[in-house]
DNA sequence: AAGTAAACTTGACCTATGGCAAGAAATGGA
DNA sequence: TCCATTTCTTGCCATAGGTCAAGTTTACTT
């Protein structure tokens, strides 16, 4: 049950191998389809998915109905939507694979169990968390400081499979333009 | 040393009132004058504050040195650099008070003894911080659907004292225009 | 293999916001 | 109370990126 990616996935200074052993183990694989949704607003998450293979994104709707990626996952992240899974709330967000996908799936309840009693467990939480706040500070500030180009080239740098394999549109979304900027962005960069 | 604004702060459905008490028993009184720094760039946080009464803002530089604030602080908010605290790395971000302020100051390992001691605690930590990430998610939406009037407007309506008591160039930078567009934009919402 | 829908590109024009610079108003010492 | 800074406003012009609409190209479906 365990396997190369769970244990990269949960090192942490205060785990100990055992540990991410109990924790590995309460992971079962699951399969999901091109198109497939891990989460659709309006529910409570009540598992969070670990991905081995393939590609997701995150995304509301504005009040045109327009779609708006917030987020990108690739191979080895967290596909989650913290606050509904942590709150017990229903989501406000969205969450579809975007080509067929392998991953390993908690469930809450077992995610609890061991929340509470592995003391480094609760420690990689919160250090997880406290990354993903960081990483969502740093896009609302490059939002305000970089040119759409340049974000486009720091997404090419940090996630090139997404660039790769997503639709143009969910891109430009997701950096806050239009196809049509992304499109000339896109013809620019290749000139160069 | 307890008093009832951080009976609110630490309100949660898994503290009994004992624990909140033991809690906030670990909170020192701490004054600041307008100016004041309360975490500089480049240190290690080890505490974080519960804002009694005045403003404060958080702030990075971007490559022409201008500086970018990055949130407002208002009363009954907690002032934290999150991935410093919790991921022991220096600060990439500055927090400075806008306003002589009053706070209660909890030591990092104080917080971390209970943190482990006490099982409401740690979920009480877990829903603070998925809120910020929450929040912080909305703002990068939006700095995408919103125009630069709507988001001034936004902020107007969550944060009234943050308008009335920081300079419009900490404002402007938040909220990802220039002084001079939101000069404009005030002076048209003035009108109407 | 054909047909349809989706994805992408491109052109012409438009608009919100930026850049710069000058002046007015407010604020904070000494 | 006066001077020196900041802070804020405003005008003029520049530009990144938006809008709309017409093509292409690509990718599914049967």
């Amino acid at each position: 049950m365990d396997n190369g990616l769970l244990l990269q996935v949960y090192e942490h200074p205060l785990l100990s191998r055992e540990e991410i052993g109990t924790i590995c183990a309460l992971h079962k694989k699951v399969y999901f389809r091109k198109g497939d949704f891990v989460l659709k607003e309006g529910l409570v998450a009540d598992e969070y998915l670990i991905l081995e293979e393939g590609l997701a994104r995150s995304f509301v709707y504005d009040y045109n109905g327009n779609d708006i990626t917030t987020n990108f996952f690739a191979q080895n992240e967290i596909i989650i939507e913290v606050s509904s899974l942590f709150q017990r709330i229903p989501s406000k967000e969205n969450i579809q694979v975007l080509t067929d996908c392998i991953c390993w799936k908690i469930d809450f309840d077992d995610f609890q169990n061991i929340y509470h009693s592995i003391a480094g467990f609760s420690e990689w939480g919160r250090a997880w968390m406290s990354q993903s706040l960081f990483e969502s500070k740093q896009r609302a500030i490059s939002m305000i400081t970089d040119s759409a180009m340049k974000r486009y080239h720091k997404l090419l740098e940090e996630k090139p499979l997404v660039i790769q394999n997503a639709p143009l549109k969910h891109i430009a979304s997701y950096l806050g333009i239009t196809d049509s900027s992304l499109s000339r962005i896109r013809k620019a960069t290749a000139r160069t």
